[in-house]
DNA sequence: CTCGATAGTTCATACCAGATACAAAGTAGG
DNA sequence: CCTACTTTGTATCTGGTATGAACTATCGAG
């Protein structure tokens, strides 16, 4: 996003001690090292515009913390060897993706990669579910205990209350509000980091993806509602009560269907995945398959029903996303759901669509990593996102 | 905005020196001092958490550069007298609020206040429009020559191109796209900020509003057009290009009336004053009233047609500011424009409307500040904006 | 006039980044 | 092998900054 410098800040009750720099660089240089491999202390330097004394320092005290650690020996054409810095391997984060019909719970390192991930059947019963997450979580920390754990994020179909993420309602889910937040806590004595699916992908597209993070960007989580995450200014956009991103639920059609937040016309009722599935029963007038991914398929293989209630689903989805783009100018939108896994199916209605915005230039949309690899990054996105404070909370502070 | 603390930015590419933290609580003291118009030093200290001897460094540095100075001495029941800081009055901006029918240039101290206001009848022809508007300043600033001028902010009924500002593209002015910036930069030789309406306006809101700077509004201006600025997580949300906070044109009617931009049925095309005096067109089968204002006059003389156009105008306001509670929960909507003369005839329809929102709280929606106090003291805002920065281009660095 | 309280200043200290010199470790060429 | 050169990484000194304690200034009450 092109916004002008803001040499001011609002930042009206937070003041800087000497220790602020640090911090700041600190920072810093650990999302050098994160982002860009492969790189020495004398690279952070260039790019960082600090020098390379203090990058030292500020390398050796994260080599101490364990934050990072040496790795190999670079080679250049003349002069001393680099010695590459990159994230310490010995430290992971659980990530937990609950999805109402495959949740999976998986060990990744610091850069995001799974190392390992398992399946977890979900009881019907939110207690016994909460349960059997539980017992997941603790046997792949088990079966990793040469790992250190830094936390545990997890990515919810649903909504948390305010910033302290202390509930959830997950509709879809037929949870009731609950605290899954301090049982995971009290169940593992590790630090819990929750978020729904749309900001905590926002978050991932952030630390892991392409985009360099001086961007605006929207994640839309199209599955069986819509809700989408906003990423402006360097920040998630949470709103009062962290119900920012409720663009699912803005009326486009005011005659329309009734939607479950007791609204008509939502733009979820006219885009989500049961949309489509309603579209394919309407337009061929016969039973609509029972899950979503199964009318991908049935596109996939030519169903000219199921092609048809496709492309009606993508007009709607490109319409909102038209109004995404009004409404922010976001340098991208990125699609994360069941829809990624043929997006070629999508795409070209949704662009179609997307063009009639005559003002602004229309945003790239693309889709997410497809499966659950996106989900399961976003929760690790919400552990990273809390940076490597000076205050470790898993290991001493050295 | 009620968003998590978050302890990591993604201050990439940007490192801190050792005069970071001075430049950090610069701005926090100087902030402080702006808001409670009168407060000490220990209040400061308090306030901020920076020890009295920090708060006095940079309050004597402040007061060298003569951004504040020392007022009245106070009063307690024990102890020796507080003297109270306030902004250096000697120092001033220029606002310039242009309209296509009312432009204003004023004289505003650092506090945003208006001291001196004159109104520019602006000639059709865009050259002679800016010729005009550039000599009313230089008259102003003559007339006001004991202060010392810190800038000039021109708030447009236009958008600006990027960051840079330097082009604007005004098409309820008919002008075409030119460099205002640097003409005025070298009419007066003074900084010149500028930026549309809604930003200003939502700056402005955060510069000298009642609220503290850390909730996230929006600011929509309802005009020939309508313009939103949107402020969160301590910005101004600018978006790709400048574009974001297009509300206006985001697609209300798929069938509805053709919008300037090209597209169909915008939001603007029914909730706009233009849309108003339309609707009276269509309910009394009559010619409307030349301007929006008369409208208005109309209505509070008890005219039903004028009412029921106003009325319809509501409904469909109130519909978008509800997708924008819905897409973004601010914790607040400020509405600008001519319907903030008369909004105790909006705000009822506008209320209900909202009401129909049932998922999140509904902001609170209030009306700016009648007139053009609102505009000219959001051009102050885009000045002050820049902050008390270090090096102060109109007066020699002491 | 003295005591206690509050505002504001002075000064020694510690933290931090910058700058410079230096040590370490490689290549190229004679 | 030796020298010149290049690049990485470290050591150390310097200057900017906030902190905290001690100090001065100023006031009201008894």
């Amino acid at each position: 996003m092109a916004h002008a410098p803001q040499r001011f800040n609002f930042t009206r009750h937070q003041s800087a001690s000497n220790r602020t720099p640090r911090q700041i660089n600190r920072n810093l240089v650990f999302n050098l090292i994160r982002i860009h491999q492969l790189v020495s202390r004398a690279d952070i330097a260039r790019i960082s515009g600090l020098q390379r004394s203090t990058v030292s320092l500020i390398v050796e005290d994260l080599i101490k913390e364990n934050w990072i650690m040496e790795g190999a020996t670079g080679r250049l054409p003349r002069g001393r060897r680099p010695t590459f810095l990159q994230l310490n391997n010995q430290r992971a984060v659980i990530a937990v993706d609950v999805h109402p019909l495959r949740t999976t719970v998986a060990v990744a390192d610091l850069g995001g990669r799974i190392i390992a991930q398992n399946l977890v059947p979900l009881p019907d019963d939110s207690a016994k579910a909460i349960q059997a997450i539980t017992s997941a979580v603790k046997k792949l920390m088990a079966a990793n205990s040469d790992k250190s754990f830094d936390g545990i994020g997890i990515s919810l179909p649903g909504r948390t209350d305010l910033g302290l993420q202390k509930l959830i309602f997950a509709p879809n889910l037929n949870w009731p509000v609950l605290s899954l937040k301090s049982r995971m806590q009290r169940a593992t004595g590790l630090r819990v980091e929750m978020d729904n699916v749309a900001n905590a992908c926002a978050l991932s597209e952030v630390w892991f993806g392409e985009s360099d993070g001086t961007h605006d960007l929207v994640v839309v989580n199209v599955s069986e509602g819509i809700g989408t995450g906003i990423f402006a200014n360097g920040h998630l956009l949470r709103g009062e009560d962290g119900m920012a991103g409720e663009f699912g639920h803005v009326q486009v059609e005011p005659n329309g269907l009734m939607c479950g937040c007791g609204s008509r016309g939502c733009w979820e009722t006219t885009a989500s995945n049961r949309a489509g599935l309603r579209y394919f029963q309407e337009i061929s007038k016969s039973e609509s398959p029972k899950t979503f991914d199964v009318l991908i398929k049935m596109a996939q293989d030519g169903d000219v029903s199921a092609l048809a209630a496709i492309e009606k689903m993508s007009h709607a989805l490109g319409r909102g996303l038209r109004m995404i783009a009004s409404a922010l100018a976001p340098s991208e939108i990125v699609v994360v759901g069941e829809v990624t896994t043929a997006w070629y199916l999508f795409s070209p209605s949704v662009q179609a669509e997307m063009q009639q915005n005559s003002l602004a230039r229309s945003p790239k949309v693309r889709p997410a990593l497809e499966g659950n690899t996106a989900r399961l990054r976003s929760a690790v996105a919400l552990v990273m996102n809390e940076g490597p404070v000076e205050s470790c909370p898993s290991r001493p502070k050295l």
